[in-house]
DNA sequence: GACCACGTAGCA
DNA sequence: TGCTACGTGGTC
């Protein structure tokens, strides 16, 4: 399947993130200035104080180190562990990129904050998964999905035709 | 889930 | 301006 550019989207698809983490959202559900917010594109740090960021070499023998010329990863020895932590799309009622969207997980140097992308959406669940994909509720109107959960729903939308029963748009 | 390719953020 | 390597989409 062909990439997506930045601000680039695919015929028929009304939502999604292209390849340089642009999000675009439905007309109307995101004013201009939300949008600009959204959009932004934001690159971790390595944290320099895990195992794996201490490390010097690299292994040269992993597929990273293997693959550098074309794959532009670091030594998986050397990945830092906070850096190996997921980030997460937060669906809520109207714009999430609310402190309340934001997460952290467990490390090997403690708990970090986990990037929320924020998402524009309405109040439901993804149905595909039979709401499965949750992964935590904070507040009323607030549901926390793994990333991966909401791009099955996105997959299951574009290549199944599948539509929300709850009016979901994420 | 591992791997690969790519654009480019972030920094020196 | 060049280098490292993050984030992501796509493939296997
Ligand atoms: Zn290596
Ligand atoms: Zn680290």
């Amino acid at each position: 399947m062909k990439k997506l550019r930045h601000g680039e989207r695919r015929e028929g698809q009304t939502d999604g993130i292209c390849k340089s983490g642009c999000q675009w959202f439905e007309a109307g559900t995101v004013d201009q200035p939300q949008a600009l917010v959204l959009c932004q594109k934001k690159k971790r740090r390595r944290c320099g104080e895990c195992v794996p960021c201490t490390r010097r070499e690299n292994c040269g023998k992993c597929s990273n180190c293997r693959n550098r010329k074309t794959g532009h990863q670091i030594c998986k020895q050397r990945k830092c562990e906070v850096l190996k932590t997921k980030s997460w799309l937060c669906a809520e009622v109207g714009i999430s990129n609310s402190a309340n969207a934001q997460g952290t997980t467990e490390t090997s140097v403690g708990k970090v904050p986990v990037p929320c992308l924020g998402i524009g959406g309405v109040e439901g669940a993804c149905v595909i998964s039979d709401r499965k994909c949750v992964k935590g509720r904070r507040g009323k109107d607030s549901f926390r999905f793994h990333k991966k959960c909401l791009l099955l729903c996105r997959r299951g939308r574009r290549e199944r035709g599948h539509v929300s029963q709850t009016g979901s748009k994420i």
